[in-house]
DNA sequence: ACGCGCATTGCAATCGATTGCACTGAAGCC
DNA sequence: GGCTTCAGTGCAATCGATTGCAATGCGCGT
């Protein structure tokens, strides 16, 4: 099994003793002709660095991390609600962990994703413990934050996508989402809308926040919310509980969607049941994912900061890994985009 | 609570020494008792993982994969195109994300995601070859048949979402891609529609193939394809090319998709200049991606069997991780999902 | 010719675990 | 009682790299 004389067999993996071989010098003047040491004169340098090419050695990393005590790879865990795995279906997921990956790619480090059962989010935790990842970036806080602090007291480099909440030890980056309910109802208010509906899972902190700016904004104008559903954000419950809604109260003419994916499942409903979009029944949704803008209509709603967001999360993590003092909480500012499907009604004489 | 040594110091992580120190016995002993082997007491056993739960202690698995030399992640890659980082923004490539999640989660892998220069495949080797992983899973064999054929050639652990090629070293799983599109050819002529277009990158192995499976029936049925435009999976040029397209021709009645996100970006341009979907123009997209059938309209579509595909996959790297010969190809059935976006045009007088 | 300094290179310890082998003590056997 | 056996445990080598320190060789000053 193990034969070092023999020439380097072509199944096993090269490795740096068997380049030293080669090259006729030590392992340690390959580990640092490889690393660029100066300390390593320029001839035997050239000649080790065009060996390596040649024989496609790559120093092993991960002995490289066991031996500096350096890890170069973070964790992205994306919990998913016990039952349905769906979570990982809606786009804006998709859009952080693009954004994600570049920030990281882009300060050297990889990523690992993850999967997990948001119940057991201390499933993750061991993925820093093992040694596997050197910190945690969680998209989404759910219904965790008990979990998410007792695992920030106990030192672990950690950020999370999410709201900010009151007695929170773990480091937040996130959208203002008190701001974004805001300016869903007031351009409500504006088109004339008044017989309103939340679509959204209130249990979860940042639809909560969006819920609470777009209420405190109807009660400033007088307007009063007529229905609220606790939706959660897959497709299909959106679908069914639009038209529930419909045939509860069927003269609504806005709709404030806690995310694109359900506003654009709550649009389908709507004109299955003959509602057209936006002439009777306005809608919002909420990300600005990429699709939303070629929706039919186009979707207005409101735009998270995506990039900054992500890179935002990384800075944050990287400092902590630096040892710096956790930053309680980021809240970006978000904004509202205005399409077709909250155009002004077309007949006012209608309302 | 008993510790009598020295404190553990809460900022270094705890590793098995000190868990050894602890428990009063030796490292190998903790090592094997952890493992649940059987040559430790059962007391002993039981007394030292009560020790860990309590220290939050979890054995460093860079250290166990560098010793035993067994590696547990795979490296899932996603090309992009220099200049446009945009392919991360297809819909498909997540739900195959998610399914490759789900199947390196079931058999105990973990997921290391890194998108890469599509010209610098070999960046994506040396994950491997730098032992950062143990296999390679490449979304999109793109253009680079030859790149990948030099990987496998030198014993890469290897698989590749794509077409089955001529003279091809490495391992695909996909979609039959000549069905499909045949499929789709055969729906729009049994919709009566005869002025076709086909959107799409025939640079791409891929849609070549669902390009010759469709003008293969056409030719079939004696209808000639009016026109075929090359674009990117992008959405904007995807909207761009369409509009142009129908500057050109401006009688199209039916339009193929090479993706579901360019068949939403065609229907978005056809309703800008004032064509109905599906009565003047029907549109038929490829990958049947979770929004399609939420869109308005409804998509057709081809479904590609994600899950089907990213069990494969991981099955298919395993194997060759365990030695076994390399598989060549895997081509999975697709199925034609007919929806409202190309249902039959409303005036049979018009055709 | 000797010794010093500088430029290179090699030796061996180390990172945190695993495991073959040796060792200990007690029980079992005749 | 002496010897084997076996359960339970520890020692030390090992995985593949990195790095402090020692060693080598060469040039050069005097």
């Amino acid at each position: 099994m193990s034969r070092r004389t023999a020439p380097p067999d072509p199944r096993k993996r090269m490795q740096m003793a068997d380049l030293a071989r080669l090259a006729g010098v030590s392992a340690s003047t390959v580990s640092r002709a490889l690393a660029g040491s100066p300390l390593i004169s320029e001839d035997t340098r050239e000649r080790i660095q065009t060996l390596a090419r040649q024989f496609n050695y790559t120093v092993n990393s991960v002995a490289t991390d066991l031996r500096s005590g350096v890890k170069r790879t973070i964790a992205v865990v994306v919990p998913y609600e016990p039952g349905t795995r769906q979570s990982f279906a809606d786009p804006f997921l998709h859009g952080m962990i693009g954004a994600l990956a570049d920030a990281l790619t882009e300060r050297g480090y990889e990523m690992l994703l993850s999967r997990i059962d948001a119940e057991r989010l201390d499933a993750a935790a061991s993925l820093v413990d093992g040694g596997r990842a050197a910190g945690l970036i969680l998209i989404g806080q759910w219904r965790h934050h008990d979990q998410l602090n007792a695992m920030a007291e106990r030192g672990l480099p950690l950020v999370v996508w999410g709201a900010k909440l009151p007695r929170q030890q773990y480091c937040t980056v996130g959208g203002d989402n008190l701001q974004g309910g805001r300016l869903v109802a007031e351009h409500l208010i504006v088109q004339h809308r008044r017989r309103l509906v939340f679509l959204g899972d209130t249990g979860l902190p940042e639809v909560a926040q969006r819920f609470r700016g777009f209420t405190a904004v109807l009660k400033e104008h007088g307007v009063e919310l007529q229905l609220r559903a606790n939706v959660p954000f897959l497709v299909e419950s959106g679908r069914q509980t639009m038209a529930a809604l419909l045939d509860e109260q069927p003269d609504i003419d806005g709709v404030f969607a806690s995310s694109d994916l359900l506003a654009m499942a709550a649009i389908g409903a709507l004109r299955e049941r003959g509602r057209r979009v936006p002439e009777d029944v306005a809608v919002v949704g909420y990300d600005d994912v990429e699709l939303s803008r070629h929706f039919n209509p186009p979707l207005t709603t409101v735009s998270q900061p995506i990039h900054e967001g992500g890179a935002a999360m990384v800075e944050q993590l990287l400092a902590q890994l630096a040892g710096e003092a956790v930053t309680r909480a980021r809240v970006l500012d978000t904004r509202l985009v205005e399409r077709e499907s909250s155009r002004a009604a077309g007949s006012p004489a209608h309302g």
